[in-house]
DNA sequence: TTAAGATATACGGATATTCGTATATGCATA
DNA sequence: TATGCATATACGAATATCCGTATATCTTAA
């Protein structure tokens, strides 16, 4: 699984998918109700960005009972590492808003070991 | 001109876009011709490509007799840079190549100073 | 087995993007 | 002024993207 370079700029080209990365890289494994309400859009609307993350290889899924977990792709190589760090300091306000969302969401499905 | 995290990513999600940024900001400044023969595609594609980095913030344009030389602009953050390089990084191979191709190209407006 | 919750996909429709071609604009030079 | 070169823009067509809604799939629990 290559990741390309335009790829990974187009993928983040669009907003849902950049602050579900965003989300994903800061907290490190969400599930998809929890990015739906965080980011406050239509269930199908995160699953199918989602999935195009995930095509291309930009994350990982991980079904658990009901829940599908998403996480960063376990063997992004440094550049995208590196642009996801940009993207961090770029998007700081924003993503540290959705963050905050985030905490404030009710009856989160729990186990989880993010801080 | 204040520059925006999806719009950065959108914008370089399109090839030409992307291949013209990495070749501004290795080069320092390209005009318009050297683009064209550099990339082989036609010479309004690039016109409208570089125009909407321009319109967002990326480049700047400096006019010199016929010429229309582009820049990276001037006062870009810190992430941007930051993202550059990472793109850089990742586009390692196909950048050479369009450097090397930028190199053998015969005529060029002079007055560059690249190295 | 039935019901309910979480997630994924199918399907159109609306909108946006990109492109090739033609043409306009700006500058230099005869 | 007339011509030529470099660049920009206009325009319509093709294509891609995104979305809302409906529905399918998968899992758990009763």
């Amino acid at each position: 699984m290559s990741v390309n370079v335009s790829d990974v700029f187009r993928l983040l080209g669009e907003e849902t998918r950049l602050r579900s990365l965003l989300l994903l890289a800061a907290e490190g494994e969400l599930c998809v109700c929890e990015l739906t309400w965080t980011l406050d859009v239509v269930q199908p609307k995160i699953s199918r960005h989602l999935a195009q993350l995930r095509a291309g290889g930009l994350v990982r899924d991980r079904r658990d009972g009901q829940w599908v977990h998403y996480r960063l792709a376990p063997d992004l190589p440094d550049w995208v590492h590196a642009m996801i760090r940009a993207a961090e300091q770029g998007a700081a306000g924003s993503l540290a808003d959705d963050r905050r969302r985030l905490r404030a969401m009710p009856d989160r499905p729990a186990m989880r070991c993010a801080g």
